[in-house]
DNA sequence: ACCCAATAGTCGGACATCCTACTATTCGGT
DNA sequence: ACCGAATAGTAGGATGTCCGACTATTGGGT
């Protein structure tokens, strides 16, 4: 396996601007020369955040349109699914995966631009529903054509490969308690 | 649109806790319910997401001990991996791909802690050298081992596995524009 | 030599996220 | 029926990130 890299480290990088090398491959060799431990998951960790960074950057500037950040849309596309338009905040921090105090910020800000309005649950005094505004919807359509016509910030990455990614995440996922027994391949070939 | 609710209801979701389900792929069902487009690029993204979120989750709470972050750790890695410790705050930035402004905001934090010292830069008077202090070296020390202990957050995924998820997310950062000369495996196997 | 563009760092503002603490309400067990 | 535990939402505070604007310094072209 490590041998692979051996390539990169005679290359050497002396003078190279740090925007035209390999910055997780680098993390890679300072790491070894350190002499330190657990090489593949500090990689694996440092191209996750990285790659992270990437795909939600382009999907927070393609948002930036409609004066949406990513948050925000989530919240608006899972009340887009929700019956009747609307959901109680507890739920949408389950299912978002999100501390209730960042629902209570998120849908501070939806409410103050007219996306979503708050109204007292009718079962549960303690609870408060959120629910879409007709301008949150439609909001909500414009900006998931936004996304899709970036393919989500993927880039040009083909259907394929995305599958691959995500069955490779999906185990990261699996590994965090999440159930991702609707995500894992079930096939014989599968590649991991 | 709104009848295919029904079928969802029916497969099972209904009365089920946010928890005990496949966020990702409840996203997935949403999606092509509603008749919408680019769903591997949707769930790579959301999966992207998640992941990110448990492993850096993971790292932050390893960290917490240290009264440490993953950014200032990963600073103080750059800088233990520096000539002398020490480095221009501009290279910090290029190197960690972030703002100058979150560099200022990060340095400010470590050395309000005895991690890190500011000191004019000897060659260029627009500059400033952030260096390591033996306080901070021995800290950056500690918390690599801790990191370590839990594999960066990567759980139990053992190496095979890792190496083939930091391929998929050279695919992601390539798409980037960043340089993965140094990651991408080139044996004839490569697996996507 | 001089002026203007580029670069380095900081400040203030906007957001997102978490945590702790607090109030209001609901619910289960005695 | 009542009391304590659990739940829903919010307020305040810390951190990290970005952007735009501003100051100081450097460096290239005329």
């Amino acid at each position: 396996m490590s041998d692979y890299w051996v390539v990169v480290v005679i290359c050497g990088m002396a003078g190279t601007n740090a925007s035209d090398m390999d910055l997780v491959a680098e993390a890679r060799r300072n790491w070894i020369a350190g002499g330190l431990g657990e090489v593949d998951a500090m990689v694996s960790a440092t191209s996750l955040a990285r790659a992270h960074q990437i795909v939600l950057g382009r999907i927070n500037q393609a948002l930036t349109e409609f004066s949406l950040t990513f948050s925000r849309y989530e919240a608006l596309a899972l009340l887009s699914f929700a019956r009747g338009g609307s959901m109680a905040m507890a739920r949408m921090g389950e299912r978002l995966q999100v501390h209730p105090t960042s629902v209570t910020s998120t849908i501070d800000r939806l409410e103050r631009d007219g996306l979503v309005t708050r109204s007292p649950h009718p079962d549960d005094r303690r609870a408060t529903l959120a629910t879409l505004t007709p301008h949150g919807r439609s909001l909500h359509g414009e900006a998931t054509k936004a996304l899709e016509a970036i393919r989500w910030g993927m880039g040009e990455i083909g259907n394929e490969q995305l599958n691959n990614l995500n069955q490779e995440l999906a185990h990261v996922r699996a590994s965090g308690g999440d159930n991702v027994s609707g995500s894992i391949r079930t096939d014989a070939k599968g590649n991991s």
